[in-house]
DNA sequence: CGCGAATTTGACCCGGTTCAACTGCTGTGG
DNA sequence: CCACAGCAGTTGAACCGGGTCAAATTCGCG
């Protein structure tokens, strides 16, 4: 329950500003969505929604991390999304969340009731262009990821997972991947084995033989060191060039 | 090229009207469309776009059946959407296509140039709400396509592909899928490999399994009868009630 | 210091892949 | 009308990557 800065409801300071699904609202439609708003924090661990809830909220990831994930009867969950700041969450038209939605990390989200948030689209351009763009954005990573689950050997998810975390870390520090760079792992084995379809064992085992073979190294269990770029991505079994631009 | 009804430049009898992306729009908005609009097909296993090739269109897909996939140096492949009539192909705002389309029955687009596209989409709010709609849609069943890729066994991956075809050959001629349905699957054992995450193999192993088991019938290698379709839901793993309302 | 959770490591096993042979269908040409 | 090539699909046998089960180790923390 500790209110920082960005708790303050004033939209000039919040740090997802640019990239959220408000960056394209002029200061007038700001301040509609103003009306609608409100913070909500979670601490590690605690559950956001349940899969089948009644959803009365969108909302936007401004600080820490949540999955969004599914599970089976018998236990078997897969994790289908990794909602990091400026992600969105929920969606407009539906009454029911589809998904299991957890905090990670402790969370604040940035809460719009939904009938209101669905009625201000209507009538405001900026917002739904945006949360179009996020969404078909959130499409193309999914199908990249189809790509891990479906055809990649352990060892590549593992490489590929190190490569996504490396390039987002990267992104939130404007600038682009690099050798040397350092970062921290923000899931435990455990949920790095529901992102990528294999049991914690073989992550653990796997994280070993790359640090093994010295193509990272670890400070700790979730400090990374990154000496040589151009050899993890050779790791992941991704084409060395094309694809991602950014 | 051989040019059928639908060819005729009339959305009034578009075969596809009432579910695509131009589905919202009033008859002055079909104008409009209509001026920026033209058909292609393509003959059965010709490609569409390669990945990374630049799009100067975007486009509905009227008859036929397109697959999405991506491929790994080595070859090994991974289908990350399976595209049928109404679908949608192609992104406002992206210059270059991210995955490979290939048609894999004879296949008939309603292409937009994507220029004039984007800009109609800027004045015409119920197509671009369409688009969010549609595109939310799809992100949904990639999520759900993760779970079967991730965590589902050989025999459940099976039977998820013929439940899902079961769904979508249902709601083609809108009634609900039920106990005694026949439908043809419309992929060879390869394709659906590439759908599933698995080799030719183990489909064709698997698909004998299943109908050793009497939870599917076959006449020749491509026509399916379901005598149980409870039986065939619970081979999937899902849960047997909630999730698919539809 | 000692407990519990996260992680690592080991040994064994099995589902799915790999490689290869075979079946059956369809179309083509002598 | 048949021979035969070519392709989708089936089936078999051996192998192996990753899962399973179990135990050891490390780490954070009261």
């Amino acid at each position: 329950m500790n209110d920082t800065s960005f708790n303050s409801r004033d939209c000039g300071t919040c740090p997802i500003r640019h990239r959220a699904v408000c960056s394209r609202c002029e200061p007038d439609e700001l301040e509609h969505l103003d009306d609608i708003k409100y913070y909500r924090t979670y601490e590690a661990g605690q559950p956001v929604i349940w899969a089948g809830d009644p959803m009365e909220f969108v909302a936007s990831v401004v600080t820490g991390i949540a999955t969004l994930s599914q599970t089976m009867e018998d236990g078997r969950t897969q994790m289908v999304g990794l909602l990091l700041p400026s992600d969105f969450i929920g969606r407009p038209g539906r009454e029911h969340a589809p998904f299991d939605v957890v905090a990670v990390t402790d969370l604040t989200l940035c809460c719009f009731r939904k009938k209101p948030f669905e009625d201000l689209m209507g009538s405001t351009p900026s917002i739904g262009g945006r949360l179009l763009q996020m969404t078909l954005d959130e499409l193309d990573s999914a199908r990249e990821w189809m790509l891990v689950l479906g055809r990649k050997t352990a060892r590549e998810k593992i490489a590929s997972l190190v490569m996504i975390i490396a390039r987002r870390d990267a992104a939130l520090h404007k600038r682009l991947p690099k050798d040397g760079m350092e970062f921290d792992l923000p899931l435990t084995r455990e949920a790095m084995a529901d992102y990528l379809g294999l049991t914690l064992e073989t992550v653990s085992r796997q994280i070993s033989a790359l640090k093994k073979s010295g193509v990272i190294q670890l400070q700790g269990k979730r400090q990374v060191h990154i000496p040589d770029l151009q050899r993890l991505v050779s790791e992941t079994g991704d084409d060395v060039d094309g694809g991602h631009i950014f």
